[in-house]
DNA sequence: GTAACTGCAAACCTTTTGCACGATT
DNA sequence: AATCGTGCAAAAGGTTTGCAGTTAC
Protein backbone atom coordinates (compact mmCIF):
# COMPACT_ATOMS: atom_id res chain seq x y z
CA UNK A 1 0.00 0.00 0.00
CA UNK A 2 1.33 3.25 -1.11
CA UNK A 3 0.84 5.39 2.03
CA UNK A 4 3.52 8.12 0.60
CA UNK A 5 0.30 9.39 -0.94
CA UNK A 6 -1.38 10.17 3.13
CA UNK A 7 0.91 11.80 4.65
CA UNK A 8 -1.42 13.42 7.55
CA UNK A 9 -3.79 12.19 9.28
CA UNK A 10 -6.49 14.52 8.75
CA UNK A 11 -10.03 15.33 10.71
CA UNK A 12 -11.83 15.59 7.33
CA UNK A 13 -10.16 12.11 5.98
CA UNK A 14 -10.81 10.46 9.27
CA UNK A 15 -14.51 11.40 8.96
CA UNK A 16 -15.14 10.52 5.44
CA UNK A 17 -13.15 7.55 5.64
CA UNK A 18 -15.44 6.50 9.29
CA UNK A 19 -18.79 7.51 7.39
CA UNK A 20 -18.22 5.75 4.22
CA UNK A 21 -17.03 2.59 6.26
CA UNK A 22 -20.42 3.13 7.97
CA UNK A 23 -22.96 3.08 5.18
CA UNK A 24 -23.30 0.05 2.66
CA UNK A 25 -25.45 1.70 0.58
CA UNK A 26 -21.97 2.27 -1.84
CA UNK A 27 -22.67 6.09 -1.57
CA UNK A 28 -21.89 8.42 -4.33
CA UNK A 29 -19.43 11.29 -3.52
CA UNK A 30 -22.13 13.82 -2.88
CA UNK A 31 -23.90 11.22 -0.68
CA UNK A 32 -21.03 10.88 1.15
CA UNK A 33 -20.61 14.76 1.76
CA UNK A 34 -24.25 15.04 2.73
CA UNK A 35 -23.25 12.12 5.64
CA UNK A 36 -19.82 14.10 6.42
CA UNK A 37 -21.21 17.43 6.64
CA UNK A 38 -23.60 16.76 9.79
CA UNK A 39 -20.36 16.08 11.78
CA UNK A 40 -18.09 18.76 10.14
CA UNK A 41 -20.63 21.46 8.42
CA UNK A 42 -17.57 23.28 6.98
CA UNK A 43 -16.51 20.69 4.56
CA UNK A 44 -16.39 21.19 0.91
CA UNK A 45 -17.00 18.62 -1.90
CA UNK A 46 -13.79 19.32 -3.50
CA UNK A 47 -11.80 17.77 -0.09
CA UNK A 48 -14.41 14.24 -0.60
CA UNK A 49 -13.73 14.02 -3.95
CA UNK A 50 -9.82 14.58 -3.18
CA UNK A 51 -10.03 12.14 -0.34
CA UNK A 52 -12.31 9.49 -1.98
CA UNK A 53 -9.64 9.94 -4.80
CA UNK A 54 -6.29 9.36 -2.23
CA UNK A 55 -8.00 6.51 -0.47
CA UNK A 56 -8.57 4.77 -3.37
CA UNK A 57 -5.68 4.87 -5.41
CA UNK A 58 -3.63 3.49 -1.52
CA UNK A 59 -6.43 0.80 -1.38
CA UNK A 60 -8.22 1.92 1.69
CA UNK A 61 -11.35 1.88 -0.71
CA UNK A 62 -12.93 1.15 -3.32
CA UNK A 63 -14.16 3.05 -6.31
CA UNK A 64 -16.73 1.88 -8.81
CA UNK A 65 -16.62 3.87 -11.37
CA UNK A 66 -18.23 2.94 -14.75
CA UNK A 67 -18.68 5.98 -17.63
CA UNK A 68 -21.80 7.66 -18.16
CA UNK A 69 -22.89 7.95 -14.03
CA UNK A 70 -21.38 8.75 -10.78
CA UNK A 71 -18.99 6.91 -9.12
CA UNK A 72 -19.93 5.07 -6.15
CA UNK A 73 -17.46 4.27 -3.10
CA UNK A 74 -17.21 1.02 -0.92
CA UNK A 75 -15.75 1.42 2.10
CA UNK A 76 -15.15 -2.61 2.06
CA UNK A 77 -11.62 -3.71 0.64
CA UNK A 78 -12.19 -7.28 0.48
CA UNK A 79 -12.42 -8.23 -3.03
CA UNK A 80 -15.88 -8.95 -4.35
CA UNK A 81 -18.34 -8.00 -7.12
CA UNK A 82 -21.74 -6.49 -7.28
CA UNK A 83 -25.11 -6.04 -7.97
CA UNK A 84 -26.39 -3.09 -9.73
CA UNK A 85 -30.23 -2.48 -9.97
CA UNK A 86 -31.43 -1.31 -13.27
CA UNK A 87 -34.19 0.60 -12.08
CA UNK A 88 -33.60 2.62 -9.12
CA UNK A 89 -29.48 2.02 -9.04
CA UNK A 90 -28.75 0.63 -5.26
CA UNK A 91 -25.95 -1.86 -5.53
CA UNK A 92 -25.26 -4.85 -3.53
CA UNK A 93 -22.08 -6.58 -2.97
CA UNK A 94 -21.82 -10.39 -4.18
CA UNK A 95 -19.76 -12.35 -1.41
CA UNK A 96 -20.64 -15.89 -2.91
CA UNK A 97 -18.46 -15.88 -6.13
CA UNK A 98 -14.44 -16.09 -6.15
CA UNK A 99 -12.84 -13.15 -7.72
CA UNK A 100 -10.05 -14.84 -9.16
CA UNK A 101 -12.02 -17.46 -10.91
CA UNK A 102 -11.56 -15.80 -13.76
CA UNK A 103 -8.27 -13.85 -14.06
CA UNK A 104 -6.67 -17.40 -13.20
CA UNK A 105 -7.25 -19.39 -16.38
CA UNK A 106 -7.10 -15.96 -18.62
CA UNK A 107 -3.47 -15.20 -19.01
CA UNK A 108 -1.94 -13.54 -21.99
CA UNK A 109 -5.08 -12.61 -23.89
CA UNK A 110 -4.37 -10.73 -26.87
CA UNK A 111 -0.99 -10.48 -25.59
CA UNK A 112 -1.88 -8.55 -22.65
CA UNK A 113 -0.33 -8.87 -19.44
CA UNK A 114 -3.31 -9.25 -17.44
CA UNK A 115 -3.90 -6.74 -14.21
CA UNK A 116 -7.33 -7.91 -13.00
CA UNK A 117 -11.03 -7.25 -14.04
CA UNK A 118 -14.25 -5.39 -13.41
CA UNK A 119 -17.21 -8.06 -13.49
CA UNK A 120 -20.60 -6.22 -12.41
CA UNK A 121 -24.28 -7.58 -12.67
CA UNK A 122 -27.22 -5.92 -13.81
CA UNK A 123 -30.64 -6.40 -13.02
CA UNK A 124 -33.76 -5.75 -10.65
CA UNK A 125 -33.21 -5.41 -7.07
CA UNK A 126 -35.74 -6.95 -5.05
CA UNK A 127 -37.66 -3.78 -4.03
CA UNK A 128 -38.38 -2.56 -7.64
CA UNK A 129 -39.39 -6.57 -8.64
CA UNK A 130 -42.33 -6.25 -6.03
CA UNK A 131 -43.54 -2.67 -6.69
CA UNK A 132 -42.47 -3.09 -10.32
CA UNK A 133 -41.73 0.76 -9.11
CA UNK A 134 -40.15 3.41 -11.54
CA UNK A 135 -39.31 5.33 -8.71
CA UNK A 136 -35.02 5.71 -7.87
CA UNK A 137 -35.03 4.58 -4.02
CA UNK A 138 -31.22 4.24 -3.22
CA UNK B 1 -34.82 -5.34 -32.34
CA UNK B 2 -36.75 -1.92 -31.76
CA UNK B 3 -36.00 -0.33 -35.17
CA UNK B 4 -39.44 1.84 -33.62
CA UNK B 5 -36.05 4.42 -32.88
CA UNK B 6 -34.71 4.62 -36.63
CA UNK B 7 -37.50 5.82 -38.09
CA UNK B 8 -35.54 8.23 -40.76
CA UNK B 9 -32.39 7.19 -42.54
CA UNK B 10 -30.55 10.17 -42.32
CA UNK B 11 -27.22 10.07 -44.40
CA UNK B 12 -25.58 11.39 -41.11
CA UNK B 13 -26.25 8.52 -39.44
CA UNK B 14 -25.44 6.28 -41.98
CA UNK B 15 -21.94 7.59 -42.00
CA UNK B 16 -21.78 7.79 -38.70
CA UNK B 17 -22.46 3.67 -38.23
CA UNK B 18 -20.06 3.12 -41.74
CA UNK B 19 -17.22 4.74 -39.76
CA UNK B 20 -17.99 3.36 -36.69
CA UNK B 21 -17.48 0.10 -38.39
CA UNK B 22 -14.39 0.86 -40.21
CA UNK B 23 -12.37 1.61 -36.98
CA UNK B 24 -11.59 -0.87 -34.86
CA UNK B 25 -9.98 1.37 -32.19
CA UNK B 26 -13.36 1.17 -30.51
CA UNK B 27 -13.20 5.04 -30.36
CA UNK B 28 -14.47 7.55 -28.10
CA UNK B 29 -17.64 9.92 -29.67
CA UNK B 30 -15.29 12.84 -30.19
CA UNK B 31 -12.55 10.63 -32.26
CA UNK B 32 -15.56 9.08 -34.38
CA UNK B 33 -16.52 12.53 -34.94
CA UNK B 34 -13.27 13.62 -35.88
CA UNK B 35 -13.88 10.67 -38.57
CA UNK B 36 -17.44 11.64 -39.69
CA UNK B 37 -16.58 15.39 -40.07
CA UNK B 38 -13.67 14.56 -43.03
CA UNK B 39 -17.04 13.35 -45.18
CA UNK B 40 -19.77 16.12 -43.45
CA UNK B 41 -17.74 18.88 -42.45
CA UNK B 42 -21.21 20.46 -41.34
CA UNK B 43 -22.44 17.56 -38.94
CA UNK B 44 -22.36 18.59 -35.17
CA UNK B 45 -21.31 16.35 -31.94
CA UNK B 46 -24.87 16.43 -30.45
CA UNK B 47 -25.74 14.10 -33.82
CA UNK B 48 -22.85 12.29 -33.22
CA UNK B 49 -23.87 11.75 -29.35
CA UNK B 50 -28.05 11.09 -30.56
CA UNK B 51 -27.26 8.79 -32.92
CA UNK B 52 -24.73 6.58 -31.29
CA UNK B 53 -27.44 6.27 -28.21
CA UNK B 54 -30.00 5.39 -30.80
CA UNK B 55 -27.86 2.66 -32.62
CA UNK B 56 -27.07 0.90 -29.50
CA UNK B 57 -30.09 1.37 -28.20
CA UNK B 58 -31.71 -0.79 -31.01
CA UNK B 59 -28.67 -3.04 -30.42
CA UNK B 60 -26.65 -2.20 -33.75
CA UNK B 61 -23.62 -1.02 -31.95
CA UNK B 62 -22.47 -1.75 -28.49
CA UNK B 63 -21.63 1.15 -25.84
CA UNK B 64 -18.48 0.57 -23.53
CA UNK B 65 -18.87 2.06 -20.63
CA UNK B 66 -17.24 0.37 -17.83
CA UNK B 67 -14.76 2.23 -16.69
CA UNK B 68 -15.00 6.00 -15.39
CA UNK B 69 -13.96 8.36 -18.32
CA UNK B 70 -15.81 8.21 -21.88
CA UNK B 71 -17.47 6.60 -23.44
CA UNK B 72 -16.41 3.94 -26.00
CA UNK B 73 -18.59 2.58 -28.99
CA UNK B 74 -17.93 -0.61 -30.67
CA UNK B 75 -19.50 -1.60 -34.20
CA UNK B 76 -19.02 -5.36 -33.97
CA UNK B 77 -22.40 -6.49 -32.01
CA UNK B 78 -21.36 -10.36 -31.20
CA UNK B 79 -21.36 -10.35 -28.09
CA UNK B 80 -17.33 -10.20 -26.81
CA UNK B 81 -15.90 -8.71 -24.19
CA UNK B 82 -12.95 -6.77 -24.05
CA UNK B 83 -9.25 -5.78 -22.83
CA UNK B 84 -8.58 -2.44 -21.75
CA UNK B 85 -4.45 -1.40 -21.49
CA UNK B 86 -4.41 0.63 -18.29
CA UNK B 87 -1.49 2.65 -19.62
CA UNK B 88 -2.56 4.13 -23.07
CA UNK B 89 -6.44 3.20 -23.08
CA UNK B 90 -6.15 1.10 -25.88
CA UNK B 91 -9.11 -1.41 -26.22
CA UNK B 92 -8.95 -4.68 -27.85
CA UNK B 93 -12.05 -7.65 -28.47
CA UNK B 94 -11.69 -10.88 -26.41
CA UNK B 95 -13.40 -13.39 -28.78
CA UNK B 96 -12.21 -16.54 -26.88
CA UNK B 97 -14.63 -16.50 -24.02
CA UNK B 98 -18.14 -17.20 -24.46
CA UNK B 99 -20.07 -14.46 -22.56
CA UNK B 100 -22.61 -16.76 -21.13
CA UNK B 101 -20.97 -18.30 -18.86
CA UNK B 102 -20.95 -16.17 -16.17
CA UNK B 103 -24.88 -15.66 -16.60
CA UNK B 104 -26.02 -19.14 -16.96
CA UNK B 105 -25.00 -20.42 -13.69
CA UNK B 106 -25.18 -16.78 -11.94
CA UNK B 107 -29.69 -16.82 -10.93
CA UNK B 108 -31.17 -15.29 -7.98
CA UNK B 109 -28.00 -13.13 -6.87
CA UNK B 110 -29.21 -11.64 -3.35
CA UNK B 111 -32.67 -11.62 -4.54
CA UNK B 112 -32.29 -9.94 -7.83
CA UNK B 113 -33.51 -10.75 -11.28
CA UNK B 114 -30.42 -11.11 -13.63
CA UNK B 115 -30.17 -9.25 -17.23
CA UNK B 116 -26.87 -9.28 -17.78
CA UNK B 117 -23.09 -8.50 -16.59
CA UNK B 118 -20.54 -6.17 -17.88
CA UNK B 119 -17.15 -8.10 -17.79
CA UNK B 120 -14.36 -5.95 -18.46
CA UNK B 121 -10.01 -7.35 -18.37
CA UNK B 122 -7.60 -4.46 -17.47
CA UNK B 123 -3.68 -4.72 -18.70
CA UNK B 124 -0.88 -3.70 -20.40
CA UNK B 125 -1.07 -3.99 -23.97
CA UNK B 126 1.84 -5.62 -25.96
CA UNK B 127 2.89 -1.60 -27.31
CA UNK B 128 3.47 -0.83 -23.91
CA UNK B 129 4.81 -3.47 -22.47
CA UNK B 130 7.46 -3.31 -24.99
CA UNK B 131 8.26 0.72 -24.85
CA UNK B 132 7.51 0.34 -21.41
CA UNK B 133 6.11 3.64 -22.67
CA UNK B 134 3.70 6.26 -20.71
CA UNK B 135 2.32 7.91 -23.47
CA UNK B 136 -1.18 7.24 -24.79
CA UNK B 137 -1.00 6.34 -27.84
CA UNK B 138 -4.40 4.72 -28.42
C1' DG C 1 8.77 26.10 10.07
C1' DT C 2 7.33 23.50 6.18
C1' DA C 3 4.50 21.72 2.94
C1' DA C 4 0.35 18.79 2.82
C1' DC C 5 -4.32 19.71 3.15
C1' DT C 6 -8.49 22.56 3.17
C1' DG C 7 -12.36 25.69 1.58
C1' DC C 8 -13.99 28.21 -1.97
C1' DA C 9 -15.01 29.04 -6.51
C1' DA C 10 -14.09 28.74 -11.05
C1' DA C 11 -12.86 25.75 -14.73
C1' DC C 12 -13.24 21.50 -17.12
C1' DC C 13 -15.07 17.71 -19.75
C1' DT C 14 -18.40 14.77 -21.44
C1' DT C 15 -23.05 14.38 -22.50
C1' DT C 16 -27.72 16.19 -22.95
C1' DT C 17 -31.15 19.38 -24.47
C1' DG C 18 -34.09 23.44 -26.38
C1' DC C 19 -35.02 25.55 -30.40
C1' DA C 20 -35.64 26.82 -35.09
C1' DC C 21 -34.58 25.02 -39.49
C1' DG C 22 -34.09 21.27 -42.86
C1' DA C 23 -34.85 16.70 -44.83
C1' DT C 24 -37.06 12.05 -45.12
C1' DT C 25 -41.00 9.55 -45.79
C1' DA D 1 -47.64 17.83 -45.37
C1' DA D 2 -46.18 15.95 -41.30
C1' DT D 3 -42.76 15.15 -38.16
C1' DC D 4 -38.28 13.19 -37.37
C1' DG D 5 -33.64 14.53 -37.39
C1' DT D 6 -30.07 18.15 -37.62
C1' DG D 7 -26.97 22.12 -36.32
C1' DC D 8 -25.99 25.26 -33.08
C1' DA D 9 -25.32 26.78 -28.68
C1' DA D 10 -26.28 26.74 -24.11
C1' DA D 11 -27.02 23.95 -20.05
C1' DA D 12 -26.35 20.18 -17.18
C1' DG D 13 -23.92 17.17 -14.19
C1' DG D 14 -19.99 15.26 -12.19
C1' DT D 15 -15.24 15.97 -11.19
C1' DT D 16 -10.92 18.56 -11.06
C1' DT D 17 -8.04 22.43 -10.02
C1' DG D 18 -5.81 27.14 -8.73
C1' DC D 19 -5.17 29.78 -5.01
C1' DA D 20 -4.70 31.70 -0.56
C1' DG D 21 -5.15 30.42 4.04
C1' DT D 22 -4.84 26.66 7.65
C1' DT D 23 -3.07 22.81 10.15
C1' DA D 24 -0.59 18.42 11.05
C1' DC D 25 3.77 17.01 11.65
Amino acid sequence: MDNQKLRRNTLQRQIILAELRKLHSHPTASQLYGAVRLRLPKISLGTVYRNLELLSQVGMIQKLEYSGGEARYDGVTDHHYHVRCNNCGRIDDIHSLSTDLIDKNINDLNGYEILGHRLEFLGICPNCQSYSSSEVQF
